[in-house]
DNA sequence: GGAATGGTTCGATTATGATCGAACTATGAG
DNA sequence: CTCATAGTTCGATCATAATCGAACCATTCC
């Protein structure tokens, strides 16, 4: 083994996609599970708590244990506001796209997110959602009363989605599209609510979700976004 | 080949040893050629050259060609100000390595972040320049009427350093002292004002700046900071 | 008490990329 | 022109570490 500063370690840690897949999710300043962010980083269990055991031994993220659950978090702010650095420089020279393979353009415009939509799609329909005082953010996003007729009308069944246990709406940051888009009980009910209706499919053995032709006139008519004025 | 976001290739490229030590070399500010980065890195200058191509199309160094030689800086002061946190991060998290050389308690003192004064002696400045009243922290760090007036009987010239691109004050995260200091243009006119009025020196192929007994006399007086009450 | 689920450990495989030798180009010196 | 030095390109080698299958632990549910 080579000698390297320490900055080398810490670049080594982020530098692994799966790793910073993981981060990235962990941005949203909410803990997610171990499998949760196996599903973030896409590798399988195994391999996401062989990173998860390494990022904590880091410091760069904290691991608290409930129950079965591993619940985990950034190691603390600090760490947030490295990772919004790199963000930022990674940003300004966007000009290095490489590996922009054919798979990459149907991932970035909608995917599927533990149980969610994440993607362009996924992103829209929580702007929408907001824009339309649908949800809004208080100490935690929470669905309006206008809201909850706009579910119900949809065909979406709120009694049944209530549990004590998990939250009925939760933000979920987005690693392509670095915004919110929805996730908790809700989002998996409106993604599963979407591919009930035929307005989109799941391919197989991917993350991608495919919307055909008219469920995507269908879902932007539901889910307008406001236009530059 | 696997998907990643953008702050893996940062985080890749930072991550590995060689390179970590060249941009480690680069912070001094001082722009070093193709061979002497590959000592730097503890490589040959094959492997070097590949390792600085790959830094400078992701923009994180610039290359400069003069004559036969290549000289290299890093991409910009936000390039240094990244590594800065990374080594900030590292060192609180340092089980593995101390290595407090001799020439630690200096560089802990006064050093080069770049192009500006960090260390015990930049946090200092800092301190004092809040406390009285000539920096304000708001949106951006902005300096005030009355920082201005100082600045000018110091005989910087603050017109010369205005420009739309450049912020005139920024703050930059400490690695040693984990406290904020000045960077910006100003923390770049600041450092080079102590240079030329004799009140320290740059030590060479270090990032040491030593003041002299005068000099650092003339510096805590013209930079006091608040003892405890 | 099972059975199911979430998480971790172990071992073997494999792919990525760091590395250097050797050959090549370009600038400068005598 | 010849030689020396700085830098880069190419190709082959090799080490690291990311990955997953399978088995194993721990907690909760029934």
């Amino acid at each position: 083994m080579r000698e390297g500063p320490d900055i080398a370690l810490i670049g080594a840690l982020i530098g692994d996609p799966a790793r910073a897949n993981m981060l990235t999710a962990l941005m949203s300043g909410k803990a997610l599970t171990a499998s949760e962010l196996a599903l973030e980083g896409g590798v399988t269990a195994q391999t996401a708590s062989s990173h998860l055991t390494r990022l904590e031994s880091a410091g760069l993220i904290a691991r608290r244990r409930q129950g079965r659950h591993s619940y985990f978090t950034l190691g603390d702010a600090e760490v947030g506001d490295l990772l919004e650095a790199m963000m930022g420089l990674a940003a300004k020279r966007g000009h290095l796209r490489t590996r922009t393979g054919p798979k990459d353009p149907a991932l970035r415009k909608a995917r599927v997110c533990y149980n969610h939509l994440a993607g362009e799609k996924g992103v829209r329909m929580f702007d929408s959602l907001m824009a339309a005082g649908y949800l809004i953010e208080r100490e935690e996003l929470t669905l309006t009363r206008v809201g909850e007729e706009f579910m119900t009308d949809l065909g979406i069944d709120l009694d049944r989605l209530s549990s004590p246990r998990r939250p009925l709406c939760k933000s979920c940051l987005d690693w392509s599209a670095r915004r919110s888009h929805l996730a908790g009980a809700l989002g998996e009910a409106l993604l599963d609510h979407f591919i009930d209706t035929g307005w989109a499919r799941r391919e197989v053995g991917s993350r991608i979700v495919r919307f055909t032709r008219v469920g995507e006139v269908a879902f932007d008519r539901l889910f307008p976004v406001a236009e530059a004025a």
